[in-house]
RNA sequence: GGGAGCAUAGCUCAGCUGGGAGAGCAUCUGCCUUACAAGCAGAGGGUCACAGGUUCGAGCCCUGUUGUUCCCACCA
């Protein structure tokens, strides 16, 4: 069914209605086939909280390029879209609701919180897939899966039971870190680092033998209230008679050890370093090596607790002030001094970390990570672009262990039990009935989630029905391309590929696509606090989907970020426009009896000259989408049609349709060929217009969608001819040219005389001449004497136009010459280059053959210049 | 402290395995040439950050320097 397009391109009027017929035919839903080869991208599931971003927009319009791209391939292609519970993310936004109706989590207890929470997710957590579909994704909506629905929460607790049953989960009392925000433990990852303007409190501590005191450094004194040691280098000399004597701790009064630990840097400060091991990482490694005591001086929301003494109940940095005015009265402050430091924070809240020792469950990550690592190294999952290896190399390597219980409801809730009567801990997918030690009935389920991208790690095989041995998955898996930002290599890419490896002994995917992220025109990142972020839908609104899908692929190159700009956009539309229009043209002129896609058994010079051009992109635009240089595949294909197909070759075959018959009809069939077959190569960057103009032409009933890729042909590579015709439009660009210098308009047509030993070339050419060079006669000889013309001269012709009334002739004979300068400097260079002995042995030798036909084109250029200035004088 | 990216036209950026530098936008000139003014034809504008090196030949490869952005580590 053709259809007619409208005037004016406006993608709001088609771009809903080509979606719709899209899902109608089923297209995007592909069925095991074992004619075919399986292509399988897992989407990165979008928070159900979040909105499309740019961010968004980008990664899935770089999937869909490839789905689509590999669809027309011919391979079974599947790309499994779903959302992500986003634990903290989700829980922290419905407590914000409730807190607004004042109502807490204890109020509504775990059950109630858990339904009102599925609500949410009810009614916000389709939003974003429905975003995705305006952009077009051509995701398998009916394979459809959200990280917390019944089948990935199967895969989660098998993967938890599995992994504890091989010793590679342990629960254990730590320091981890933790969220006094969000009231939960966060994973290392999780943890964002930025510089912030501190101090340096230097203490006094003094020694409890009143012999003196140690002098030391902090920048966070509230914590002195949980020290339990100091420590210096053992090999100090300053120090190491102290060492097993004590100090007595200011403000507290208690006594606490001097302890020797290499940990300590001699260079760094005093030498001297306060330990307390319940708020620092490195402290608490110096504590468990010396056996001291834990003192937890924060409550879990960092307001000091009874362990601080007369503090208790201050928020932490009430305390620190309070801390160090009391220090400062008794005498214990030495000096402050300003220090920058690096503070960690939430990467959800942004609130400042706490570590905190307490009970959490860990995955033991070396024997994970060591397979992880293989995987990559032997070349089984690729990074595009290769740099992004070392970066996780890096990680893997100095991996620690990985904290995934999180103290919060929405979740997966962790598979442990504990027996109520003798402790006993049983790890389960099922709950039991009994303790398997003690008999006991009475038995509570550990009341922590797990960790987010605890589920999402699983994600590429849990999507295909692992556990359960499905044909999907057989099939599907493992996936092919992984497309995501760098921003999360670790939270998810490194993850998911120990846990494919380790739970389905294959690397979940063969290639990891990464990209940059997406930045405001003033290169600043896009953030909900700058307020600089700029929304697709709009974006989409207002230019369609294909123009923010054709400027996020222009200028893509792998890894690198790139400016949003709304110019680029309106340029991607701009473009659309131009094929809108000229399928218009085309269509305006298609005589009935073109009624199908094929070329015509006579192609002219001309036809000869764009079918090549075409094929040769065919080849280039494939051979780029495998090299993911989908940027370079997008500039080939905007070049293609804008100045190949629409300025140079429609404008040559305008001729031929006034003259109709059947060269004008055989110049529509190449038109049609060209045009259908280049806009399925632009159907994966802007699948809408493509599809609602390909309807428009004599195609037959399918969709673009699934018609096939096309193929390099060497049939249609005629190399010699299209050199040819080149000719003449180098006299076309020639003419165009000086008329242009000399302010001859359009209108004022001048008759043309071209001196070439390539008559026929231009015999055939005359007629483009006179259209598009505003010849009003062409005249094709050996020699001719034009007096009072401009000339110019192109490698093989001189062309005279007579112009009298225009000429200057000092005027020309100044260009000429200046010409000539030019024409000899080329000269002198590449024979300069000719007459290397050493370039002629070691150039290779089409290199050198190249630099020879390009010498004697310049050559030959040159003696026509210098006619033309005999001819002048 | 370790690592990585970037530095190319006024602006934003391409430039694949080394063979005399490109696009879009902006600027200037001339065109409403019946597909498109969201257009057409043309022009100007670049010691490819700097200094060395490898090579017949370097924007591209190597070394160093400077500037800039980011990641990791977390010396209290």
């Amino acid at each position: 069914m053709r259809e007619q397009l409208e005037k004016i391109y406006d993608p709001k009027q088609f771009e809903d209605k080509i979606y719709q017929y899209w899902l109608d035919g089923g297209y995007f839903t592909p069925q095991p086939d074992e004619s075919k080869k399986p292509y399988t991208i897992v989407i990165p599931p979008p928070n159900i909280t979040g909105q499309l971003h740019m961010g968004h927009a980008l990664d899935n319009t770089l999937q869909d390029i490839l789905i689509r791209w590999r669809r027309m391939q011919g391979y079974s292609a599947l790309w499994i879209p779903g959302t992500d519970h986003a634990s903290i993310a989700t829980e922290a936004k419905i407590v914000e609701a409730m807190k607004k109706e004042g109502v807490t989590k204890d109020d509504l207890g775990r059950d109630g919180f858990l339904e009102r929470a599925w609500e949410w997710k009810k009614t916000y957590g389709g939003r974003i897939i429905e975003q995705l579909k305006k952009l077009g994704s051509s995701c398998d909506w009916t394979r459809e899966r959200f990280t917390l629905d019944e089948g990935c929460s199967e895969a989660v607790k098998q993967v938890f039971v599995n992994l504890y049953e091989k010793g590679l989960i342990y629960r254990g009392e730590r320091i981890i870190n933790w969220c006094p925000h969000c009231l939960t433990s966060i994973s290392d990852a999780e943890v964002e680092y930025s510089e912030k303007q501190g101090h340096f409190w230097h203490i006094r501590y003094p020694l409890s033998d009143n012999s003196g005191y140690l002098e030391l450094a902090t920048t966070r004194p509230e914590t002195l209230l949980g020290d339990t040691a100091v420590a210096v280098h053992p090999e100090d000399e300053r120090y190491k008679h102290l060492i097993g004597k004590t100090v007595t701790l200011p403000l507290v009064g208690k006594e606490i050890p001097i302890v020797g630990d290499t940990y300590v840097d001699r260079e760094f400060g005093t030498g001297v370093v306060k330990i307390t091991p319940a708020h620092d990482p490195n402290d608490f490694e110096v504590g468990l090596r010396h056996n001291l005591p834990i003192v937890n001086v924060m409550t879990d929301d960092a307001k000091m607790n009874e362990n601080a003494g007369k503090y208790q109940e201050m928020e932490r940095y009430d305390a620190r002030k309070a801390v160090v005015e009391d220090l400062k009265q008794q005498g214990f402050l030495v000096e402050i001094e300003d220090h920058t430091h690096n503070v960690g924070a939430c990467y959800r809240c942004s609130t400042t970390v706490e570590p905190r020792v307490s009970k959490q469950w860990f995955v033991r990550m070396e024997p994970l990570s060591i397979p992880a690592i293989d995987v990559v190294k032997k070349g089984d999952v690729k990074f595009v672009p290769e740099r992004f290896d070392k970066i996780y190399y890096h990680w893997m390597e100095n991996i620690k262990d990985w904290c995934i219980s999180r103290q919060l409801w929405w979740g997966h809730r962790i598979p442990a039990y504990y027996c109520n009567d003798c402790g006993e801990t049983i790890v389960s997918e099922q709950e039991p009935c009994s303790c398997p030690k003690c008999q006991s009935k009475s038995i509570r389920q550990d009341e922590d989630t797990l960790d987010t991208w605890f589920s999402s790690a699983l994600w590429p095989f849990s999507t295909l029905g692992w556990p359960e041995k499905t044909k999907d998955l057989e099939y599907f898996y493992p996936t092919s391309t992984l497309v995501t930002g760098y921003d999360i290599i670790f939270f998810w890419v490194a993850r998911m590929i120990f846990s494919g490896v380790e739970h389905t002994g294959e690397a979940p995917f063969d290639t990891v696509f990464i990209h940059g992220i997406i930045r405001d025109t003033q290169g600043r990142k896009m953030s909900k606090s700058l307020g600089n972020g700029i929304d697709p839908l709009e974006i989409i609104d207002e230019y369609g989907a294909d123009a923010l899908r054709f400027m996020l692929a222009t200028g893509n190159s792998p890894g690198n970020d790139m400016r949003f700009s709304e110019e680029k956009v309106k340029s991607s539309r701009n473009f659309a426009n131009k094929i809108w229009n000229a399928t218009r043209f085309i269509l305006m002129n298609l005589a009935d009896e073109v009624d199908s896609v094929g070329l015509p058994s006579h192609l002219e010079i001309e036809d000869k000259w764009v079918v090549s051009k075409y094929n040769a992109l065919v080849r280039e635009v494939t051979e780029n989408l495998e090299k993911f240089e989908l940027g370079i595949a997008v500039q080939k294909l905007y070049d293609f049609i804008w100045d190949i197909l629409c300025d140079w070759y429609i404008e040559l075959v305008k001729s031929r349709f006034q003259e109709g018959g059947q060269t004008g009809i055989d110049a529509q069939k190449v038109l049609i060929y060209v045009m259908t077959n280049t806009l399925k190569l632009l159907h994966p960057f802007m699948p809408f217009i493509t599809e609602e103009i390909w309807h428009a032409l004599p195609t037959g009933d399918i969709s673009i969608m699934i018609s096939a890729w096309p193929e390099y042909d060497k049939n249609l590579d005629f190399g010699e001819e299209s050199r040819e015709f080149e000719r003449v439009m180098d006299a076309i660009k020639a003419i165009r040219n000086i008329r242009s210098e000399m302010n001859v308009p359009p209108s004022k047509k001048a008759s043309v005389f071209v001196e070439s030993t390539f008559a026929e070339t231009f015999e055939k050419g005359s007629i483009f001449i006179e259209r598009l060079a505003s010849a009003s006669e062409v005249k094709v000889g050996n020699q001719f004497d034009v007096p009072g013309a401009v000339q110019v001269v192109t490698d093989c012709a001189r062309i005279f136009i007579p112009m009298d009334d225009l000429v200057d002739k000092k005027k020309e004979l100044e260009r000429l010459n200046k010409e000539k300068a030019d024409c000899e400097k080329d000269v002198t260079f590449i024979s300069g280059k000719l007459n290397n002995e050493k370039f002629i042995s070691k150039a290779p030798q089409n290199i050198v053959e190249q630099e020879k036909q390009k010498l004697a084109k310049a050559s030959e250029r040159l003696a026509k210049i210098l006619e033309s200035i005999a001819d002048l004088g």
